[in-house]
DNA sequence: GTAGGGTTAG
């Protein structure tokens, strides 16, 4: 018998499902109807649909909502929704894919199945996983498991991936342990899954762990474990992975992702011979043409203070996108050509690129970089009114570093308070450097007290107001917040050095003792000393943090992470090298004038890369004002 | 009773 569906109108339709649907249904259907009946699309033939077959080949033909929401009353009616099959396909359609795709939508649909499968649910816990509300596809999950429905491994892989996304660690734990119960442990892309979830939870030894004991390492989870590496702030590690995970014992071969951590990470690490090694590696390895990795190149050689390399690339480059071009500009902004970054700006858009919100931080960074004050502010302006880009929190403390660095800083202070939202931590210490440098003691209070709000509980920000507090002389105060320092047991961040050797990267902390030509490095240290101080160099104290015996501060100092990289720098390159240190922090104003000095009297030139901006050291002169 | 999983550019 004919269906009666064959030529029923949507409002005809909507009738009839009223029968079967409760009201979400109808308010679905109300939204999906066009306004003018007479535009409507044909309705479908359901006379050919009398088989699951043909319904299943037309649900996933299908491209309109109307028709969709037919061939949902449809099956609906025709109880076609018991069908595993039917009512798998309309899941994946309405889940995944189409125009009703809406996880609401599906999860409605979902519940009208009285016997869900396995395939249901992980249809469900996918959209949701992909979805706004990936805490969703956790509560599927649980409810599956409640009425004894055994999750295979990609259930677990979609839970996996919802935890991810809302970073609980509580609930990937709980997958975790379920996942043994149901006897998935040796499954390697759902332990690189779960490696990934551990690694961005801050759980670095049990991504470790899991990484570890997996039967079978491929390309993928070697990728995660350097990932894992690069997030949790054992950079240098990372780069140590490239050549294990090639070594016999895993004959792993590094793939296009895996160049793309590794730049990210020489990148951070200043590590410019690692960097041209991975540029090879992509030549050779026919990975040349790709976007994503150019655009990682140009980015890591500009960080590494090569910016005629970044620039080889970027003009090497068939195509450039916005990520391309927005990556030059703040490689010309961080390498201090300020000019040359605003005209990559306007020729970027000659070439039709519309800026975004990277672009215009790489553009404000550039102004302050390059003390550009009124341009800066003209950006910032015509961001939000010509390009309708929301100022984020990365363009503010642009703008604070520009007006505080002017020494404007009650107008940074009042952008500050004007801010949707409340400031973050990053834009408050930027302030507060900016109070260190022009000595501004009571707004650097006043930041203070946001930050302690904040809760921000970083050593840094103590270390700036006891600077600020020690350059200023307030001594009384210094040991003040010397003892709130104690009492919310606060603990600096050490000051940690990179300097790269033949490939190889050094790192040094503060006071290192851990390097292996430990004796050689600090018997360098004292000769260089001894020659500076001959030079005329003295040892700055405003940078300490309190009030010690002069001898005893000097000699604290002395033992910065920075100088002991320049003086393994010095022990282990021929004269007239030129020497590379990235630093995590930034920095202090008596390593500036030690650099400073050292790069005249040993006639070497010095890049230095603090936690923001490069030094660059020349005969006794350099090129950034930071410390004047 | 059917399809589906892990890393990734400024």
């Amino acid at each position: 018998m004919a269906p009666v569906w064959s030529s029923c109108s949507n409002r005809c339709l909507l009738a009839a499902t009223n029968l079967h649907f409760p009201s979400y249904f109808t308010a679905a259907i109300s939204i999906a109807t066009p306004q003018h009946p007479e535009n409507q699309p044909e309705s479908i033939s359901f006379f050919s649909l009398n088989n699951k077959e043909s319904i299943i080949s037309t649900i996933k033909s299908i491209s309109n909502k109307t028709h969709l929401l037919q061939i949902h009353a449809h099956i609906l009616r025709t109880t076609l929704i018991q069908d595993a099959a039917v009512s798998h396909h309309f899941l994946c359609r309405v889940a995944l894919s189409g125009p009703l795709q809406s996880p609401t939508y599906s999860h409605r649909f979902f519940q009208q199945i009285s016997n869900p499968f396995v395939s249901h649910y992980n249809t469900m816990i996918r959209a949701y996983s992909f979805s706004d509300s990936p805490q969703k596809a956790l509560f599927l999950y649980q409810d599956m498991r409640r009425r004894g429905i055994a999750a295979n491994p990609l259930t677990s892989s979609f839970v996996v991936k919802s935890c991810i996304k809302f970073l609980y660690l509580l609930g990937g734990v709980q997958v975790h342990c379920n996942i043994f119960k149901d006897g998935h442990q040796s499954d390697s892309l759902l332990l690189t899954a779960l490696m990934d979830l551990y690694s961005q939870c801050q759980k670095y030894d049990d991504a470790c762990k899991v990484f570890d004991e997996m039967p079978q390492k491929d390309t993928v989870a070697w990728n995660v474990m350097i990932s894992c590496f690069i997030r949790n702030n054992r950079t240098r590690d990372a780069l140590s992975l490239f050549d294990v995970m090639q070594m016999e014992k895993y004959e792993c071969v590094p793939d296009d992702v895996t160049c793309l951590l590794l730049l990210q990470a020489c990148a951070r690490l200043n590590a410019l011979e690692f960097g041209e090694r991975i540029h090879s590696y992509i030549m050779v390895h026919g990975y040349g043409g790709a976007l994503n990795l150019s655009n990682s190149l140009i980015s890591m050689y500009s960080r590494c203070g090569c910016l005629d390399k970044a620039y080889d690339v970027f003009m090497g480059m068939k195509n450039k996108n916005v990520v391309s071009w927005s990556a030059m500009i703040s490689g010309l902004a961080v390498n201090g050509y300020g000019r040359k970054a605003i005209e990559a700006f306007e020729e970027m858009q000659r070439n039709g690129i519309q800026p975004d919100d990277h672009t215009f931080t790489g553009v404000l960074s550039a102004c302050s970089h390059s003390g550009l004050l009124d341009e800066g502010v003209s950006f910032f302006d015509r961001m939000i009114s010509e390009f309708g880009i929301t100022p984020a929190i990365h363009h503010y403390g642009c703008m604070v570093d520009l007006l505080g660095r002017a020494g404007l800083l009650d107008k940074a202070y009042q952008l500050i308070t004007s801010m949707e939202g409340k400031p973050d931590s990053t834009v408050l210490r930027t302030l507060l450097g900016a109070c260190r440098i022009h000595g501004h003691v009571t707004l650097g209070e006043q930041v203070i007290e946001h930050l302690i709000e904040l809760k921000a509980q970083d050593a840094g920000d103590y270390v700036l107001l006891l600077n600020l507090y020690s350059s200023a002389g307030h001594w009384e105060k210094v040991a003040e917040v010397r003892k709130l320092m104690r009492e919310k047991s606060i603990q600096t961040t050490p000051g940690c050095c990179t300097i790269e050797l033949k490939g190889a990267v050094h790192e040094f902390v503060v006071d290192d003792n851990s390097h292996s030509r430990k004796v050689e490095i600090y018997n360098t240290l004292d000769e260089i000393n001894k020659q500076l101080k001959i030079a005329g160099y003295v040892v700055e104290l405003s940078s300490e943090l309190h009030k010690i015996d002069d001898k005893e501060k000097g000699y604290a100092l002395s033992y910065h992470s920075e100088k002991l990289a320049i003086a393994f720098g010095v022990l282990v390159t021929p004269p007239g090298t030129t020497l590379r240190v990235a630093s995590n922090l930034r920095i202090c104003v008596d390593c500036h004038n030690f650099l400073k000095l050292f790069s005249a009297v040993y006639n070497r030139d010095v890049i230095l890369r603090d936690h923001k901006r490069f030094h660059r050291f020349r005969r006794g002169h350099c090129s950034c004002n930071d410390y004047w």
